[in-house]
RNA sequence: GUGGGUGUAGCUCAGUUGGCAGAGCACCGGGUUGUGGCCCCGGUUGUCGAGGGUUCAAGCCCCUUCACUCACCCCA
């Protein structure tokens, strides 16, 4: 037996109906604040993502599918979306009719790190961008955007976390207070945290490690570093998001994994998902569209983790399929054409109709119309097919009636209407 | 990449000191020559994850390996 890759998965039928629900609600809520679908492709040269993400990310470093193709060319199946985004805006100058873009996108992302709950080597995100806008107002509506999703889908079981990350003025100089303390303290670190320092000296602050956390209580905050520019921005954020209605909790930890943040920082976590708390991230990264060879434009986005989300909503909704208006059950070979005539027919004008063409018992007929959850059956028997008759039964109340089979889609519209 | 747990029917799982491969559910048929759910009767379903070893004999013991899963790391 060939089996699907490790850490890949199938959606099955029973499960994918939840993923189409969260896909309709996110499409249409998006829509409603101006976000157009943009479609961009699974594969980009590696170096996008190299110089986006970050040379010394985790990502880069050692997640990336990465391939030669047949030219040599090095390319990645994408593990986000949010330089390929940025590509396109690039490449298609679509700052050129309007700098203000807000664009979203559905679709699976790739990184090889160990399975385990919530986390697949192929994964699916719903991504979202808007370009050309500085203004604090869009951080705090997207926020909003998010959380009114979230509430849409039932997913009530989650928290809000927001930070700053200040810009290239005064992030320096806050990493290097930060630095001069991981120093001091080197030797209390733990073994990860000693790594971290050199690479990525924020990641120090959420340590899980008690000795780590006790040689961080007198950690330098970021938010004491703030520039003046930055600290409005961060205040005027939160300030519009207490507008809006969001409740959310300021945590001066949160640090985003990819290079390009700036300012504002924020994630939506949940206690449902084991260690992967994290079902929705994002933030500004003012930088990123100029230093992947674009004009000097500001940007805002988030993604959200849909297997993750998934997996909380489908507590709220168990099932959702979908299921047929009416079995048409037949006795017998020339019911049996009629059956088969009247269920393509009912199909084709828009009544989910089916049939069994097994040629079975009535018995088993009516069995399997019920495990389908079919609403009616249509009985095609000799005796009422005499008098040019069918009988309906309503599968809930047993009600059985019977129907002229004469313009019998015309007839079934009527009735189901 | 590191560590723990688990692999037996489609699913959930029993399987004794090593001795014929099991149950429930699901599925199919019948009880009702034309009526679903409840009930009763019967039936189908196995590379016991894979490979090797020990033994008269292995689902069970030993070695190897793979997969799944949870956690670390990191992230959606």
């Amino acid at each position: 037996m060939i089996q699907l890759i490790r850490g890949f998965k199938d959606i099955l039928p029973g499960e994918v109906e939840l993923w189409q629900f969260i896909e309709k609600q996110t499409t249409s809520l998006f829509e409603d604040f101006g976000f157009k679908d943009i479609r961009i492709p699974i594969m980009e040269r590696t170096e996008l993502f190299s110089r986006s993400i970050g040379e010394e990310t985790d990502i880069v470093e050692k997640e990336m599918y990465t391939f030669a193709d047949r030219k040599g060319d090095l390319i990645t199946l994408r593990p986000e979306a949010t330089a390929s985004i940025v590509r396109s805006y690039i490449q298609h100058r679509l700052y050129a009719t309007d700098p203000v873009q807000k664009l979203y996108t559905i679709g699976p992302m790739f990184r090889r790190e160990r399975p385990q709950k919530g986390r697949y080597r192929q994964f699916y995100q719903i991504d979202a961008e808007v370009f050309g806008v500085s203004s604090p107002l869009m951080d705090a509506q997207i926020m909003f955007m998010l959380m009114t999703l979230f509430t849409r889908l039932s997913v009530t079981d989650c928290t809000a976390k927001i930070n700053s990350l200040g810009c290239p003025d005064c992030r320096p100089a806050f990493a290097t207070g930060l630095s001069q303390l991981l120093s001091a303290k080197a030797d209390s670190l733990c073994e990860d945290c000693s790594r971290r320092s050199a690479k990525n000296p924020l990641r120090v602050l959420d340590c899980k490690v008690p000795a780590c956390k006790e040689a961080m209580t007198d950690a330098p905050s970021i938010l004491d570093y703030l520039c003046s520019d930055c600290r409005s921005h961060f205040d005027s954020v939160m300030r519009h998001l207490t507008i809006l209605g969001v409740s959310f909790e300021l945590d001066k930890c949160l640090v985003r994994g990819l290079d390009y943040y700036t300012r504002t920082a924020f994630e939506i976590q949940t206690s449902l998902l084991g260690a992967q708390s994290a079902i929705a991230g994002g933030g500004r990264y003012d930088g990123l569209v100029k230093a992947l060879g674009g004009p000097d434009i500001p940007a805002i986005g988030f993604a959200i983790g849909i297997d993750r989300l998934a997996e909380i909503a489908a507590l709220n909704h168990p099932n959702l399929s979908r299921k047929p208006k009416v079995f048409i059950a037949a006795l017998g070979e020339t019911s049996q054409t009629l059956a088969f005539e009247w269920a393509s027919k009912l199909a084709s004008a828009g009544i989910h109709a089916e049939m069994d063409m097994a040629g079975r018992s009535l018995k088993s007929q009516m069995k399997q119309a019920d495990r389908l959850g079919a609403a009616h059956v249509l009985i095609a028997g000799d005796a009422e097919l005499e008098k040019g008759q069918a009988l309906l039964r309503n599968m809930a109340t047993k009600d059985q009636v019977p129907v002229p089979v004469k313009d019998l889609v015309e007839e079934m519209q009527s009735r189901f209407a």
